[in-house]
DNA sequence: GCGTTTTAAATGTCAGACTTTTAAATGTAT
DNA sequence: ATACATTTAAAAGTCTGACATTTAAAACGC
């Protein structure tokens, strides 16, 4: 079933875990069924105890197992919830921007973009609390002495209510990953107390559009912001410049 | 600098792979830089090398570093390839949606609207490169003797070329996790030759409206290319519950 | 100066022991 | 008989120490 051909090239724990990982992943090993343990594993594996841990601790990594101690204990095949396919996208998100120098327009294009494919069902699906989270994200944009970190999660808190309108966990899910990974170079901006009054503008718009069932209006504002939003970067960029001459 | 104090409720290799995955995203080590060896490591973190070893493992799992023989070898930090990433989006989302019974009609609505999203740059931005793939594989598609594998690899091809026509990479790969996650729930349909008429009837307009910069018109199309998709879907789902009944 | 050999450092693998956790089995008292 | 305490065994987690293999630099020989 999960044999494993001698090629010296690669690190047998890896070749077990990729074993292991395409029993799974094919359907043939099912979620919360029992993995042998260690034990038994090196016994058919043909290798050590520690070399079976070392692959199990790839495939945990991956939160494709869980493993319980004790008696009754072992390895078990994880049902992957949202939160942690969440957790991985988010760090492989983030770093995949952060080390590819992913400029920052073709990040904040993807994310609102990703954003505009939720406005058409947002717009049919959106709830009363949908509606009312956001207005009281907005409220709390509009108080004088909101801090820039509080203002960035407010922000997150609006535009992941906007998603969640959409009704659909998937997409949900992938604009998760989108948006926190796009965090760090978001905290590069400070918003200046006119710039949020812009955007708070265009919270506002985008919320009662939603409530009036305006697809079409809420993607044009998304638009303008994702517009505005690489125009304050640019200027970030721009004043860095500046002083990198002097 | 990357402690660990002594948390008895958590495995130790997952506490020290903690420790250096915080500091690799949050920028304190970089790319290419050198881990301290295995033994070095298990001085400072105070636990034995095995121990060390599996917390490399689940960094390796998540290509957060990669590991050299030999003298003057070690751990490095990895640059996160979009291979990579395209990687382990593809099984952590087929689990996703394997595991927590999405419906259909969900990954299906979430796959048009990401690729929707896509449509706006698509149609600014496509090169007749683009174009002439599209072209290409609607040729395939429409040849008779086409398997049913055949049919999907094309049609993959063919949704490929219009995601890359959007020249966002961050979007493409998105996307190559949402399109490759569905395909088990896809290889469920059979298509038969007058779905495939039709459906190649909306890949020919799709390249039209992508050749003559028509945003609206392609999202117009792709939409209806969904509401189709999910009609076949509900068909093979309710011949299946026919066959159950007798 | 160039090819070859040696060497040392590092990961990869193994074997065996001990520790800790945990749930079931067993025993005991009410 | 039920409830509680104790024992027990299986399993993961950890540690130690050894050996194998790989690899690039250093030493050597021509």
């Amino acid at each position: 079933m999960k044999i494993n051909p001698n090629d010296a090239t690669t690190d047998l724990s890896a070749q077990i875990a990729k074993a292991i990982r395409d029993a799974i992943v094919s359907g043939h090993l099912l979620v919360d069924e029992r993995l042998p343990s260690e034990s038994e594993l090196s016994d058919q594996f043909e290798v050590s105890r520690s070399t079976v841990r070392e692959a199990l601790k790839r495939l945990a990594a991956q939160s494709l197992i869980r493993t319980q101690r004790g008696a009754y204990g072992g390895a078990f095949i994880n049902r992957i919830s949202y939160e942690d396919a969440y957790g991985q996208q988010i760090t492989t998100s983030t770093l995949l921007l952060s080390m590819n120098a992913v400029s920052f327009d073709v990040a904040c294009e993807a994310r609102f973009a990703l954003e505009r494919a939720c406005a058409l069902f947002a717009a049919q699906r959106r709830s009363p609390d949908h509606l009312a989270t956001m207005r009281a994200e907005i409220h709390r944009q509009a108080q004088p002495g909101l801090s820039d970190e509080g203002w960035c999660a407010s922000d997150i808190t609006f535009h992941r209510a906007l998603v969640d309108a959409a009704d659909n966990p998937v997409m949900s899910y992938q604009l998760a990953g989108a948006v926190e990974a796009m965090q760090p170079l978001m905290n590069m901006i400070t918003f200046t107390a006119r710039n949020r009054e812009t955007i708070i503008g265009l919270h506002s718009q985008i919320t009662e559009d939603l409530e009036n069932k305006e697809p079409r209006k809420l993607e044009e504002i998304l638009v303008r912001l994702s517009d505005y939003t690489k125009t304050l970067a640019y200027d970030v960029i721009a004043a860095k410049e500046e002083r990198k001459k002097r």
